[in-house]
DNA sequence: TGACTCATACCGACTAGTTGGTATGTATTT
DNA sequence: AAATACATACCAACTAGTCGGTATGAGTCA
């Protein structure tokens, strides 16, 4: 039995050393070079292991990818759960927070901040079912937690009609990933802050009646 | 001289064969497998000429991924000038129009739609810059002429502060940009759909004054 | 306590095949 | 004749993946 995959709660396993250091190495190389042109060899170099240790804990290389897709979840989800907007009572504030907070972690190099779950489904598309299953799974899983708020939020201020939690938490995802793309030709966040800041828009725009006092940011 | 780089309008040149071949089989082999998992044999297959033919036109592999991209950006805006929503007199219904196009043509399996340069920007950012200039150019050009439409928009029928033709028509590109990475998690287009209903919901709040009698679509 | 077994974690040399790229040739056009 | 547009054969480097081996620690039983 692997020591690996225990996303359920239980069995707090000894993450082996090689296996973590190897995850990330994979999300720092693959976010800055992409996943084919980042070799094995690099991997292992950047997480200190050997290659022997690699092929221990990973069928192939395909499925570091996807195992790396599944721990940036794991770590990514863990950073937003654990951040202040979730406190907030209202579910259109949680929102607002949300939109917040990705525009104060938007800093920095673009390799930084930039999704794995993205850049890797937008490359392995077509070159490898499992990567791009557990790249699409992470962003879906994300999209889903915003639509639960969101559909709070409908539910208690009302919306346009056509407008749900699911396609307006999937469209944040989607203006956000692209966002992310064009960072990457400017070198540079703003796209991400222009893109987050049309969001706000939209969403102050979409639910009017929370917004008859407060003016436009 | 290379037959190549032939972007302003005078010198049809010969368009030689293998050349032209090379960067069809470019645009649709990484699309959908990306750049890196794309040979050049296999691109010399899907072309059907030599290898000698490839490295005669090209200097090297990546040469070949950014002349791809000046391709894309060619036949692509071929293919947004000639459609029929340009010839509407107002700017604001060129921008529904544009929007309602893109739905049009986002059909039929997720590699024959989505964006060579997206796909290429998001893969190849760090590990070649000459793709990356290549691949942004194309966007960014795109989103200009976008732009130009929506800075006549605004001057129209104004805009709320901040709102300008610049962020509203590379906002419009993110958001299709990561449409089309939900489109290939989903493996289909409904992302993609969806994305643009946002859009066009979004645009017909801002612009409000044009829409006091028109439904939300 | 200490010898024995067994599983996990890891190492690094090795290989078979693929990679991007070159060298050299020939047919065609100008 | 000379440049262009290809084709074929080839190569050195790199690739993912293998394989025999070691180190360590936990369980077992005498």
């Amino acid at each position: 039995m692997k020591p690996s995959r225990n996303l359920s709660a239980n069995s707090p396993p000894p993450k082996s050393g090689a296996r973590t250091k190897l995850l990330g190495a994979a999300i720092k190389l693959v976010r800055k070079n992409g996943f084919s042109a980042t070799s094995v060899d690099q991997l292992c170099a950047e997480a200190g292991v050997s290659k022997g240790a690699f092929f221990h804990h990973f069928t192939n290389k395909d499925a570091l990818g996807a195992a790396a897709a599944d721990y940036w979840t794991e770590t990514s989800s863990a950073l937003f759960m654990k951040a202040d907007y979730n406190r907030h009572d209202d579910p259109l504030d949680r929102y607002f927070g949300y939109l917040d907070f990705r525009e104060e972690i938007a800093t920095g190099a673009v390799e930084e901040f930039t999704c794995y779950a993205g850049t890797s489904l937008q490359e392995c598309y077509g070159s490898s079912d499992a990567i791009r299953g557990a790249a699409y799974d992470s962003i879906a899983g994300h999209s889903a937690r915003l639509a639960a708020d969101l559909d709070q939020a409908i539910a208690k201020y009302g919306a346009p009609e056509g407008v749900t939690g699911m396609s307006l938490g999937s469209y944040t995802q989607a203006a956000l990933q692209g966002a992310f793309i064009l960072a990457k030709g400017r070198g540079n966040a703003t796209p991400v802050h222009e893109a987050i800041s049309h969001l706000r828009r939209y969403a102050q725009m979409l639910f009017t009646p929370k917004f008859k006092e407060r003016s436009i940011k």
